[in-house]
DNA sequence: GATGAATGAGTATTCATTCAT
DNA sequence: TATGAATGAATACTCATTCAT
């Protein structure tokens, strides 16, 4: 592909990017699409096959950038305090749903709507690992089940990102609020005093 | 409005409130909803002015009976025990999320989408309620904030079912993972032993 | 259906069966086809499923009045004169022909254009079956092969049809051709005088 | 125009051919007839003014060598039988006509579709001549009309392939067929035995 | 009240054609 | 000359909504 088209395909990606977490999936018409990112109609066309090829590309390009970020957090284990270091992963972890989630809601709901190999939803894994590591070095306590205690921590930045993003949801929830949920979860993961 | 209007009605937000969980808002048509009911399609604009205006009655009459069941809860303080009435509550609170959360995930997420008056969305405050009743009788701790436990409680069972609803997420849920996360949750919330 | 219903179908079956002659198969733009019915371009679908369908039904319907006229034919055996028989047969081919030869040609090529179950496109058999009465009683020569002489005589009007269906096509043909045609493969068929 | 472009424009030529004969004028886009000649799209243009050019281009060129076969036709006349040589030109007709055919159904029905000098397209003057020679040696029947004869034999060929080409018509029809019909045809224009 | 036929604006997608390189 | 990216009008089809019965 030439570079004037992979330009027009990054300024599509980017639009639609734009369109569909705001619009929703059936909600983003690919005339907005197209006029969000400055190119005519039928030049999606050239570089989607379908509006579907467009949305999974979006998807894919988005996760990208949080894979990345997720990846590192691993390491991160022994330093700093626990508390520190899980505040900071929950932060990034709202980060990176703050653009995933929207995709996500934005999804069509149909039953014939598998084809993504989603390889990049937001996963708890690393968080997972995180918590493995600390509880080697026993900074976390050890008789708690890693995954449960991963998946309480990575559901309060989901809820809160999720809610926020639902028009009808009237609890809005603030990064305090998580902040402190995820305190309030941590007296739980972290050894007695 | 006479009792075979009533009856239609009836059916109808029955009918709707299936095929919108199923097939989300926008999946959903009118046509679908009307043969679903066993009506014409007609009929749908005798009883509601607008596919908006059926889709807020579903939502009423679903939040409805999960608001009295949520209401019922603070009553149970001081009974059983406090990691017993939690879980029990969290089922709840799963239950409850499992009608409504499908109906939030496919409301519009467009602009234009505010006009619903959104009073049933699955509230904290029942839960808030019962904790702080805990507190007082020294069931719960008194240092952490009852509102914050309160959210990270109820992330749980709702970012477990919103995964589940979100057919790109490859995260799957079990009541397995609720239940165990929310244990851990709750060893930050109760009083040390 | 109600009879309202009934009429605007068969309103559409006339206005596709004159737009179809006259543009194509592919040419005829649904748009046009709703207008010359005088109704709207939805309304084409509620009573077929697609274009394919429309044309099915229109393809049907006119090879109908057709065929009635078609099956007729061979109980003209040992009337008039097989001369005069057969050149009436042929007159009716090519009136039959000059409505299902548009359409034939207005069809799809395209590979995937097999659905209609064409149980109506111009068949040798009423003629053959003509002749073949013919022969048992002696007016038509018994040493040739029915099917071969039908052949024969079906391919004159057919041919003049579709030359004239044909926009590029420089010859043009009119019934006294077609008239001398037949006569001259007759003398092939009838006895010796 | 270079040699080069020389070269281009007939590899256009004969992939147009290809993807006309089988997709018909509409079916056939210039996509695929460029991706066929192995040539950009935008090649087409700077070979042909438009699509319809390049198919008045494939139509010419087809015809012309069919041209030069059927004009040899007449000087066969007084050699070997009649029979023989009708059924060698009825069989030199239906491979010229399996070409030109296919070129033929494919045009646009459209109305406004006339601008092709369409001067090759198949037509009767050699065999009308063919069998007139053969008139003024005695060896066809002198008391008949030599252009109904020859319209009467080139309908077989021509009925057969243009059948053949409908994909909506059930009559298949063999080169068997077309002999038998031929030679049915053939004993009305011969002099009696 | 209920019906279901009719409406028509709106949708994703195609494709002949143009144009900058 | 050739390329291939970009265009945008046109297409078949959908669906919430209206309306005559």
């Amino acid at each position: 592909m030439t570079e004037r088209g992979e330009a027009t395909k990054k300024r599509l990606v980017d639009a639609a990017a734009r369109v569909f977490a705001e619009r929703g999936y059936g909600g983003a018409t690919t005339k907005e699409i197209a006029r969000a990112a400055g190119v005519a109609e039928g030049t999606i066309y050239r570089h989607f096959a379908d509006k579907r090829e467009l949305f999974a590309a979006v998807f894919k390009d988005r996760s990208a950038a949080d894979l990345e970020a997720a990846v590192k957090l691993p390491s991160l284990a022994g330093t700093r305090t626990v508390r520190e270091n899980v505040l900071f992963l929950v932060k990034a972890i709202e980060d990176i749903e703050r653009e995933v989630v929207p995709l996500l809601v934005a999804a069509p709901v149909s039953v014939d709507a598998q084809p993504i190999p989603a390889q990049a939803v937001p996963s708890l894994a690393p968080l997972v690992a995180y918590l493995e590591a600390e509880q080697r070095i026993g900074r976390v306590r050890r008789d708690i089940d890693a995954r449960a205690a991963a998946f309480a921590l990575f559901a309060v930045p989901f809820a809160a990102v999720a809610l926020g993003r639902l028009p009808w949801a009237r609890t809005a929830v603030s990064w305090e609020d998580v902040r402190a949920a995820v305190e309030a979860a941590l007296d739980g993961i972290l050894p007695p005093r």
